[in-house]
DNA sequence: GTGCATATTGTCCAAACGGACAATGTACCT
DNA sequence: AGGTACATTGTCCGTTTGGACAATATGCAC
């Protein structure tokens, strides 16, 4: 059984998906929300499988709310319900995690295709999808906490150095006299310069850089 | 009923598929073809709805077929059979106009389902793929990496490349459908390898190595 | 058949990590 | 004197990680 739950903010979108999804075999209607917010407030407590996502809402739109979800509760599926002239967005959406889209005027049989499709970790995409997406894209740039200056100090240099030696945060701060605490300060400070969460991922980004010496 | 056609070059690909394929509903074999050429020559006498075809063979490549079926039958649906390290030739004949791609070891209901989705005008990827197709950067995991560059096993190079994305655990276990436990085991045998015991470390040296994309 | 490599998954647990709130002191510039 | 940047340290807490023991399945080589 495939628990499902619906964001989205039109009532007759809503209604419409319900009617569809009670007939169908295998699937479980959980729960709707109306906005990213909502959807992100219900998710703990409905436990879905699969999530039908609306774009834009009011108070949280649909992309913020995929990349909360893919951050917090990678294992659900979230398919995109959207339309002929959204590509963008759709786009952005399936960029952010998203693993499926559906046009808003699916067909049954297409709506059931896709949520067991997403269900299973696969992807059903349109030809003209795929196209869109194989395409060369202009795709600008990062619209996350890139700043433009994003230089280390030289402290923040040598902590991450140590951290790309593959030393404890324990450790660090005792070859540099300081506490953990203060170790933990300046990788917080390298991660919000980086645009990142975890050390892993700035050491790979510091290697790009080539700060790491090559 | 869908026709379906082989195009691949060994004996063995073409006696797998059609074992599997004569037994499962909805689907009729119609014929197979031992290169890009001889498929050409065979389409219009089979008149297949899907057309599974190799990219590597003599005569006539599998991206020249598709280009040409493309533009003589462009109602053909095309799917791709390809092993793990060819990603690259299958990105170009994703682009040359296929439907979608069958790795060679698929399971039975996998080749079932890609075909049925093929047959509906619909393409089938794993979440690992969109991730691909969808990258801003052209990934150069060259085929040539698994003898060459690197002790890692191909598995292992994607988790690693994963971690040195900053993904935690979990979402690289999304991603390539496997479980968290399966995930770490990797992880550890990178660390065995590599002579180091934090994933940080661990992406330095890759950076070091020259496996993440310079 | 017997290994070997690879990939997969399991549980338990201590340590490490990163975020959320912080505050304090120093040095430099205007 | 006020503002700014930097370095430093504190606690609390939930999440993540990596190690320690594993076991099973598959495919390939000999």
């Amino acid at each position: 059984m495939i628990r499902v739950m619906i964001t989205d903010d039109h009532l007759i979108i809503r209604e419409g998906l319900r009617l569809i999804l009670e007939t169908a075999d295998g699937i479980e209607l959980v729960g709707e929300a109306t906005d990213g917010a909502e959807c992100l407030q219900l998710v703990k407590k409905l436990n879905p499988d699969v999530i039908l996502m609306d774009l834009q809402m009011p108070r949280m739109d649909g992309i913020t709310a995929i990349e909360h979800l893919r951050k917090d509760y990678p294992d659900i599926a979230i398919v995109i319900l959207t339309t002929y002239n959204e590509d963008d967005l759709m786009i952005r959406g399936l960029q952010s995690g998203a693993r499926g889209y559906l046009l808003k005027d699916s067909s049954r049989e297409n709506l059931i295709d896709a949520i067991q499709a997403a269900a299973k970790g696969e992807t059903l995409l349109k030809p003209e999808i795929l196209a869109r997406v194989l395409a060369p894209r202009p795709v600008a740039k990062a619209d996350s906490v890139s700043q433009t200056n994003s230089i280390l100090t030289e402290r923040e240099l040598e902590v991450l150095l140590s951290a790309a030696l593959g030393e404890r945060n324990k450790e660090i701060a005792y070859k540099l006299g300081i506490t953990e605490r203060t170790v933990k300060a300046h990788l917080a400070s390298i991660y919000q310069k980086f645009g990142v969460d975890s050390r892993a991922a700035a050491v790979a980004v510091a290697a790009q850089k080539g700060l790491l010496g090559e």
